[in-house]
Order: C-alpha cells, then structure tokens, then sequence
DNA sequence: CCGATTCTTGACCGACCGGTCAAGTCATCC
DNA sequence: GGATGACTTGACCGGTCGGTCAAGAATCGG
C-alpha cells in the first residue's frame, strides 16, 4: 500500500471493512493490546490482506481518526448551514454533535486516546481548532447581536465543547442515555452561561 | 513486590522517586511507548529496582492514578469545608480542581489515557463518581436554596465537571494558560449555567 | 565483626508484536 | 485460454517487551 492504489469497489469494501472492525476493537480493548494478528483473524483474513490497503497499523489509526472527524464536521455544518441565528446555530450544532456521537460510539474512545500520544495528537487538534473555530464565530456573532454576554469568545467555545464532550462520553458512551434529553440539557446549561 | 513489603524511610523515597519519574514519562511518551527499561535507565538504575517496589508496570500505573485521585479530592475538600453556601461551594471546587491540575500537568494525559482501557476505566470511574457525588450535593442544596433553577443535578453536574475538565485540558495543560484566570472563566459560565 | 534484612544489579527468558514476502488464487478483458 | 493485475495467504523475521532471578552491595541492630 506504498503510495495511492488502485482499488476496485470489492477492495474499497475490504477496506472499510478493515476499518470498521479495527475501530470497534481499538474502542474495546485499546489501540497497543489490539494486535494486528488479531484484527485480521476476527476477520478471517491472513495478515498480507491488512498490508495490502494500509502501511501500518498507526497510519489504519490516523485514517479511522480523520474519517471520523469529517463525518462529525460535515453531520454538523449540514443542520447549521441554514440557521441565521446564531444562538441556534450553536443549539443545532450541539445537538448534532450529541446524536452523531450516539451513532459512533466507538469512536469516543478512539478520540480519547488519540489525544494521550503524541503522533495522534496533531491529526486530532487540527480537527478540534476547526470546530472551535466554528464555535468561536458563532459565538462571536452572538456577541455583536447582543444574545451573548461580553467574554472571551475562545473560552466560552471551549467551555461548550467541554459540556459536549463530556456529557457524550458519560451519558451516552458509558450509560446509554438518549441524546436528545441529554443534547436538552446541554443546550439549557451553555446557553445560560453564556448569558 | 508481593503483598505488602517493610519499606524503609529510603526504600519509600526510591518508591516516589519511581512513581513521579514514571508519571512523566507515561505523560509525555504514552503509557505504551513508555517501557519499564526505559523508566529504570532514565534513572539510572537496574531493572530489579522496579520489581522490587512494584508487582507490574500495570499496578503502578494505579498506584499512580490511584495517588493522584486522592490528593485532588483532598485539595477539593480542604477549600470548601468551611463554606455553607452551596453555589460558592462549587465556585471554590472549580478554583481548587484548576489549581490543583496547573500544578499536575503530568496526570491530565493519564486521566485520559486510564479512560481508554478497560483494565484502568474502573479505578478512574471510581474516582469520578466520587467528584460527581460531591457535585450532585451541591447542586441539590443549590436547588433548595432557590439559588439554582430546576432540572436533573446529575447532569448539572457533569456539565461542570465537563467545563473544567476541558478547559483544564486545552487552556491550562496544552497552552499554559493561568488557572486563576481560566477559573474566573468557568466560574462565570457554570454559574450562569446553573441558574 | 556478624548475621539478617533491605535493596540493587543486569544478563537472561519466553512471548508476542509489527511488518515482509514468495507464492498462489481470482476476476477480468482481449 | 492466456495474460494481466488485483487480491490473499501464512510462515517467517528481527526486535522489543514485561518480567525473573542468582548473585552481590549496603545498612543496621546486637
């Protein structure tokens, strides 16, 4: 897998399937305990079949970390993309964050780690300033309209994220709880801090 | 290293020594990445030393966590023993919990990283339900007070535990920033979020 | 000075891990 | 049906890892 390689639609199925199974297991057992022998005999496959589409198990890592984080943006830019308000703006996107993470629990734990090593870190923080930066101009704009108390508009965006993220890994990762209620009180709790 | 062993007042040295040294290196390579032939020769010491004092790399990452949970909750407690108010209860939690993690920059990356494997998830989670539990008081009697409006205290809750958290990880971990003023911050938008 | 106990050394071990590769299969197109 | 390139196999390799242990050094009460 040296390179671009030229792939049918049964290897780009191959692939995905790789992929899809890879991040259930590294969200299981952890990325350094789950070998790659293991990903490929759950898959019934020999160990050739997992070097023919990735380069290494840490570049299989990277390319999960950064499909994820497209799919997460694009779910949220699509239910924001015609809200004027932009107080709205950061309800809709709070709460597209909270189901979208609901249907890819897996990948909380995959985040998680990525941000205690230092090879991962960099993919992972280039996706969280772009949706800071969202954040931020959202928050901006609630500002100069007078909907947001004055502040750092950089701490408070944070701030949000902090409650998303949060409240995604404790009540729905680990306790299963339904979205919208806990999206409900999520959007409560950060519009009140940030009037 | 099995079951408990007479250390004397140099042998409980080498044993901190170890430990903070480990933390360390655990919080900047990786609990993984990190070897105990590493951690041994970083110190300049014989491999034997560390099986001396700790039954596997495992258990003294517990150890560590374990330690770390607990001089946090002693910080928290110590701060807002005498306070009867209940909003300023949790006011001083949040200063406590930011000065505390300003001073531990090393245990912010083993947080997470415990997070993300099972073998470490439940001593954390542990410690968390205890945080949450003092939290949830708090909130309660905030509530009764009329100082705090109505909804669910363990969400609550976990949405302060959620901002300081984040704003402990991003703000104070990663860009150094102070933690008085990065307090003063998530005070205003906790509270705020509560009433 | 002695024996007992605490502590230290570092060569060594078996297990496992990520990654390679020569060989072979399968689908497709001429 | 033969040739081409996409895909698959699994034995194998070098290296590293967590952990062991026999041997010795340091400390200390008596």
């Amino acid at each position: 897998m040296t390179e671009k390689r030229q792939l049918t639609p049964r290897g780009k199925e191959r692939r995905h399937q790789l992929m899809a199974y890879a991040a259930a297991r590294f969200a299981e057992g952890g990325f350094h305990p789950t070998s790659v022998a293991e990903i490929v005999s759950g898959l019934g496959v020999g160990k050739g079949v997992f070097y023919w589409y990735f380069d290494s198990k840490d570049q299989l890592f990277l390319e999960i970390l950064k499909d994820a984080q497209q799919d997460l943006r694009r779910a949220q830019q699509h239910v924001i993309i015609d809200e004027p308000d932009p107080v709205r703006r950061i309800e809709l996107g709070i709460r597209a964050s909270m189901t979208w993470f609901a249907e890819h629990r897996d990948l909380v734990n995959l985040f998680q780690f990525a941000a205690t090593e230092e090879r991962f870190a960099p993919l992972l923080r280039r996706g969280q300033e772009v949706a800071l930066a969202d954040a931020v101009k959202h928050v901006k704009d609630g500002i100069v309209a007078g909907d947001i108390r004055d502040g750092e508009p950089e701490v408070l965006a944070h701030a949000i994220l902090g409650v998303i993220s949060h409240l995604v890994r404790e009540l729905i990762h680990d306790r299963g709880e339904s979205p919208e209620e806990v999206a409900d009180a999520a959007v409560a709790f950060c519009l009140g801090g940030l009037r």
